[in-house]
DNA sequence: TGACATTTGTTTGTATACCGCACAAAGTCG
DNA sequence: CGACTTTGTGCGGTATACAAACAAATGTCA
């Protein structure tokens, strides 16, 4: 790609738009020019043309996000069939595990949730598609590393911050790539209490026809209702059920 | 605001990222250049930058968008309080109701879903947050385009394509207007087949602390499980029981 | 098969738009 | 009021859009 192939404006735009996030609903010129790094004169008018298109609410201090710019994301959930496939059957596997159900893909370091099934809230941590987890310590995680050659994950977990959430977290990356390969050989993926205190899960690969793994599915429950050893014997049958009813619906 | 504080190319760019949708997963330079009628050059460098960044995918011939671009829409959903304190809500009130219940805001002529539980699932159609629906026939949208002044009401009405989705949808400007009317002075909106066959919904507004309207809450159920005149009695009360709870939690 | 038409992707030249900078203006605090 | 922060605005040099031409691939038909 040559040089010029690069509409940098583009580029700044969207990281405008990346400023925006959790705890940042509202953001003057300023802050966003500091979150961004860019000249401020540039993020003015990346956040009125915003405005201008109607992505954006301008009180003529802060700026905000407007519903419109979820048709960005949902660009990608609704052209790609993955999320519209599976949410029937992870409603389904929710109702009958009486569990929270998701489906994610990874995406750099971490896993994206494209599709969730709640049946209730699940601890701290609000969950939605388009949410993002550590992929190191997430159930989906492991089995979507898992699934890349070696080399590949390894180079991932080198450049992801390995932080020990709570005193269960594995962080040391020989003995996440020996996990890895257990989740490999086993098909599954256990997580007890790595990412929250509490917070239990299970997952495994969703393949397409060709055996090619394109997503992960998991169920999280609370440790109070289910012990860890219990997930397995409890949830994988019920887990492999809907892997095999998906497999010949996915491409 | 002056001509020079809009970055076209921005613009530009996320057009290119809306020409993404429904049946177009993939795209290659020329349809995503016929789609937004921009020019092939413009749009290949668009294409190109987004690639770039990560936010699609290249295979020399096809553009696909990347799980990445959910982190635009993202930045809205996480910066916004509504979902995050909806959520915990919805799940409670999906789970008595034995139905889906949904949050949605207004968008144009549209709503958009920012929150759902879902209970089982719903007909053909498949949502999830970033979906959206015409306002005119969806119960949500009743009850915000109700929440309007008239006049801005009946202007989105104007440029809505009012289309008879089933033989029992409302397409008469003048019919919505009465039938916003009502809903304004009962406070709820029923939906009886209007979208799709066989399906029912009934909402409420969500208010805040001052008492604005800010968004709407709904359940929608299988007409085979609940004919149209039950939905007020047996999920009003939980309607409204969820709209009283969150009354002081949103701004 | 081979010649022609059509579509698609890429490059080029030129007019224009945009970025970053420096400065002006307007708030915002003590 | 005066120090400080934030926002708005002209300006020069650079990057980008557009149109048009070119190159390559694909389709069409005798």
């Amino acid at each position: 790609m040559r040089e010029t192939d690069f509409v940098s404006g583009f580029a700044r735009g969207l990281k405008v738009i990346e400023a925006f996030g959790e705890a940042r609903p509202r953001l003057s010129i300023a802050e966003a020019a500091k979150i961004t790094g860019l000249d401020r004169a540039t993020v003015r008018r990346s956040l009125l043309t915003l405005s201008e298109l109607g992505y954006a609410d301008y009180d003529g201090k802060f700026f905000t996000l407007t519903p419109k710019i979820l048709r960005l994301g949902h660009a990608y959930l609704s052209a790609t069939p993955l999320s519209m496939i599976v949410q029937p059957h992870l409603d389904q596997l929710s109702e009958k595990a009486g569990q929270s159900a998701s489906v994610s893909v990874l995406d750099g370091t971490e896993v994206v949730y494209v599709a969730r099934a709640s049946q209730r809230r699940v601890m701290s941590i609000n969950l939605m598609p388009g949410s993002r987890l550590p992929a190191y310590c997430a159930s989906m995680g492991r089995v979507l590393l898992a699934a890349l050659p070696e080399t590949q994950a390894r180079e991932i977990l080198s450049r992801t911050e390995l932080k020990a959430n709570t005193p269960r977290t594995k962080t040391d990356p020989e003995e996440l790539m020996a996990e890895l390969r257990r989740v490999r050989e086993e098909g599954h993926a256990v997580i007890d209490q790595e990412l929250e205190l509490g917070l239990c899960s299970i997952a495994v690969p969703l393949m397409n026809a060709r055996g090619q793994v394109v997503a992960a599915l998991n169920i999280g429950a609370p440790a109070a209702h289910v012990a860890a050893f219990e997930l397995v014997e409890r949830y994988l049958p019920l887990l492999q059920e809907t892997q095999a009813a998906l497999r010949p619906l996915l491409r």
